[in-house]
DNA sequence: GACACCAGACCGGCCGGACGGTATTCTTCA
DNA sequence: TGAAGAATACCGTCCGGCCGGTCTGGTGTC
């Protein structure tokens, strides 16, 4: 098998990542990528002969990094119920290394991709049914590593759609929020007599 | 004071919304609106000089909504500590009245923004700094109202973004598993003795 | 001379927006 | 009251520019 994506092809990848985080999607032109990258729009065209396999491979290298991400983070994690949770946690929430100006530019990608044609982030679906697989068996009551998994998904959100801005504090908060979110869950499941307010819901009242 | 958007604005923002719906950010053209509202584009331009301007009337709109949206659901939303986390899970996360096309649309407008002019996100990203400022002094532990409201917009934005299909049922798992959370919090608060597990954190392990 | 690689001129189409025009309503003053 | 004229609402054409993609050609290499 042939690896589809040498170095030159990665090259044009990240200078179309560049064009989109320093000139915005609505410039992201054939034109740019190619002044961006030293080079010409032919050479640009003979290595992805239109703009949608440019984005689309932008897309599966984006969606590839993550996949590879939070499985070597899972690796990387001890076994036990919410092994999945917890590697999100400690990985994709940690302090420093995460959250970086280079993983905001692959993130925006995505929306490059739907900007440009929406059938595009298909490869993004299928990592993210991926993992939301991996996450309802992590052995949790039910909810809980989806929780984790939607609350990462929304801090990460909206930071790269620039909705709110980056405030290492609060990501740290929230981490040690879910942390024990985590952990009570566990907990409960060694001893699920002690989950007295787990059913407790406020009264029916009207929306 | 006038209203800055008599029914005919609205109108137009309406078949703005349907075009980007319909055909997508890419084909969010003027003569596309104008079509859509049975305009020509002369007229439309009448009310909004510019693309840029339409857009912003859009996200303005939107991000009001937003606003009016939560702020409701707080005021019918019981006192007490996590009264807004609690009005976010009560309403933005109820089982058939969210979620529904037209709230999709409404928010997509805001890619729409992202993409024609990012500094246009500005209105939005001004309602969710409100929104933090409210959750910041809910009365919880630090980190739990974020954590609830992070949740919340991973959700509708993975939704929204079309990166996970709709699936009630997980959505109901998730307001579940907050709702737990803000229940132990709350009673933290009451007894803060009883948090043994609070600060556990897992072992300083590389990352 | 066959092939991969790259350059850059060129074209057709589309899009934002300017502009001049018309119809309708409102204001003003005799 | 009603005519004159101003303001407003809306129309549709046109233009300049840009953008994706094609094409022709040029270079090095086997």
């Amino acid at each position: 098998m042939k690896m589809t994506t040498p170095k030159l092809q990665d090259m044009l990848l990240d200078a179309t990542e560049a064009v989109v985080a320093r000139q915005g999607i609505a410039n992201l032109t054939l034109d740019a990528v190619a002044a961006e990258a030293r080079m010409s729009k032919g050479g640009l065209l003979h290595y992805f002969p239109s703009k949608d396999r440019l984005v689309e491979a932008l897309v599966i290298r984006t969606a590839d990094g993550w996949r590879s991400c939070y499985t070597e983070a899972y690796e990387r994690t001890p076994e036990g119920p919410g092994r999945m949770a917890r590697a999100l946690l400690d990985h994709c929430l940690s302090d420093a290394k995460c959250w970086t100006e280079e993983l905001r530019r692959s993130s925006s990608a995505v929306f490059a991709a739907l900007a440009q044609n929406p059938a595009l982030i298909q490869p993004m679906r299928a990592v993210y049914a991926d993992l939301h697989r991996r996450i309802a068996k992590d052995g949790l009551p039910p909810g809980v590593a989806e929780a984790v998994a939607a609350a990462i998904d929304g801090l990460w959100l909206d930071w790269v759609l620039g909705i709110v801005p980056l405030e290492q504090v609060r990501v740290v908060r929230v981490r040690r929020a879910l942390e024990d979110m985590l952990a009570r869950a566990t907990q409960d499941r060694r001893s699920p007599r002690a989950n007295g307010a787990s059913r407790k819901r406020s009264k029916g009242r009207r929306v």
